[in-house]
DNA sequence: ACCCCGATCGTA
DNA sequence: ACGATCGGGGTT
């Protein structure tokens, strides 16, 4: 695994809709571990009723609404976890979740967002770290490029009609 | 101080 | 398709 190429922060200070959609295929490094980057969904801010950033900055969405490349940890149902990338410019709300993730070390698949951050036993402790100047935890680009569908996301009750969860499909032919 | 519900998962 | 599960976010 030489020359690495990691994402600076200018890549995740965009629209979230663009790094939801540029993270697919991508290795995502985490102690050691490196993950292709299979499954991802946008969550914006206030045009976005499925976003915890909808209603407004609180404590818990907080990382939503400053600079790009941190990590947005939070916990669900009471007994999972959910990593998500924040994106945008500061004070701008925005995140990427990571839904999926193919570890290459151990050659498993990590299909869903609870299962990503249980396998690695991520937890609200991993809010809000810059995963940009991280050795331990950040995003690499792939020299590969990758194919992906979009389509609604998933749990969520009202902003089904925007596809804005991105799946790995297929690799894209080399030429 | 506390009520309610969720960006899920596993089984049917 | 659905029920288990329960911490804590958001509001009182």
């Amino acid at each position: 695994m030489s020359d690495i190429k990691k994402f600076n922060r200018d890549f995740f200070s965009r629209s979230t809709l663009l790094v939801a959609k540029e993270l697919i295929g991508q290795y995502l490094h985490y102690n050691n571990s490196i993950n292709i980057i299979t499954e991802t969904e946008a969550y914006c801010g206030v045009d976005d009723p499925a976003s915890h950033a909808y209603r407004g900055i609180t404590s818990r969405n907080r990382v939503m609404f400053g600079e790009a490349g941190y990590s947005y940890v939070y916990l669900i149902y009471g007994m999972y976890h959910c990593l998500n990338i924040v994106s945008e410019i500061e004070g701008s709300p925005g995140a990427v979740l990571i839904r999926g993730l193919y570890n290459l070390n151990d050659k498993i698949n990590l299909n869903g967002p609870g299962k990503v951050c249980r396998h690695f036993n991520i937890t609200r402790q991993h809010n809000n770290l810059d995963l940009i100047n991280n050795p331990d935890f950040f995003v690499s680009e792939s020299t590969r490029s990758y194919c992906f569908e979009e389509t609604p996301r998933i749990g969520i009750k009202v902003g089904k009609e925007l596809n804005w969860r991105f799946v790995l499909k297929s690799l894209k032919q080399n030429l």
